[in-house]
DNA sequence: GCTTGACTTCAAGTTAACTTGAACTTGTAG
DNA sequence: CTACAAGTTCAAGTTAACTTGAAGTCAAGC
């Protein structure tokens, strides 16, 4: 009947491994009060959080977007409802756009491949939109 | 009219950095003759193998993935497109499944969070299908 | 002959998102 | 009281896909 969760507990429930749940923590994503002996204890919201957090990440969000959005979040009271859908506009957007570029990407193995135009000349098919989470590095630009 | 293509040839065509392609060559992915110098000499043929690497990767495939694929390319002539569009046979089903999780993470983002149903007990949005690249790490499986 | 730019190899650094290991401390069951 | 599981911190390791840096070679222009 203890409202409060211990970190295997919030690890079991949420599929989220402890390790994992301290480093969130380091990196202030989620956050948690202490028991007397030191162990982290944490209030069943946490686990809402915690849904949120891999749900960003499927999308594509890298955890430093994700702590920024959840610094969004109301610090005076545990988020309703309202507050969780206020954090994603841009999201939408996001992924519609990884979903077109799928969905031209799809179209590019039959019509592309399969008519053998995939050189670099002439084909524009993979284009640099997107690409979430992996700014500044790699070579994956790609002029069309 | 030499029809053999330096490495600076190949990156400026391809967009791919040399460092990147010297790279691909220590990976297998792709092959280069040498000139008298020692310095590196393509084939016309090399760009299209990067067009596909490109294309691949922003399908979702790794590297080691792709290196497989090209694997199955013939060895005895430069690839036509058939040879080139049998490889695909994978990737459409791979697509489309990125694609209906996205879908399902952007009604998710609607009816789930919209509604306050987010929740690690009742929610099963994010699943821990496809997630191409990252195997055997991080938490990223979620028991829907 | 000298400088510049393109190229080479090889080792080490980078980033994200964690995991693993070492060295301890606490809580619980018998 | 003794095990042993569960927790803690902190530093270092892991993986993918490259990039960067050091140190040296080679070809072309002046």
């Amino acid at each position: 009947m203890d409202p409060m969760l211990t970190i295997t507990d919030v690890s079991r429930r949420s599929g989220v491994a402890s390790s994992a749940l301290r480093f969130y923590e380091e990196r202030g994503l989620i956050a948690s009060e202490r028991a007397g002996s030191g162990h982290r204890r944490y209030p069943r919201s946490v686990l809402r959080r915690i849904a949120f957090i891999v749900f960003a990440q499927r999308i594509g969000l890298t955890l430093e977007e994700i702590a920024a959005e959840l610094a969004k979040l109301p610090a005076d009271h545990v988020p309703t409802r309202r507050d969780w859908s206020r954090l994603s506009g841009e999201w939408r957007k996001r992924i519609d756009e990884r979903i077109a570029e799928l969905q031209r990407l799809r179209s590019g193995l039959t019509e592309c491949i399969g008519c053998g135009c995939l050189s670099i000349d002439r084909c524009s098919l993979a284009n640099p939109a997107d690409m979430a989470g992996r700014k500044g590095q790699g070579p994956r630009y790609w002029l069309g």
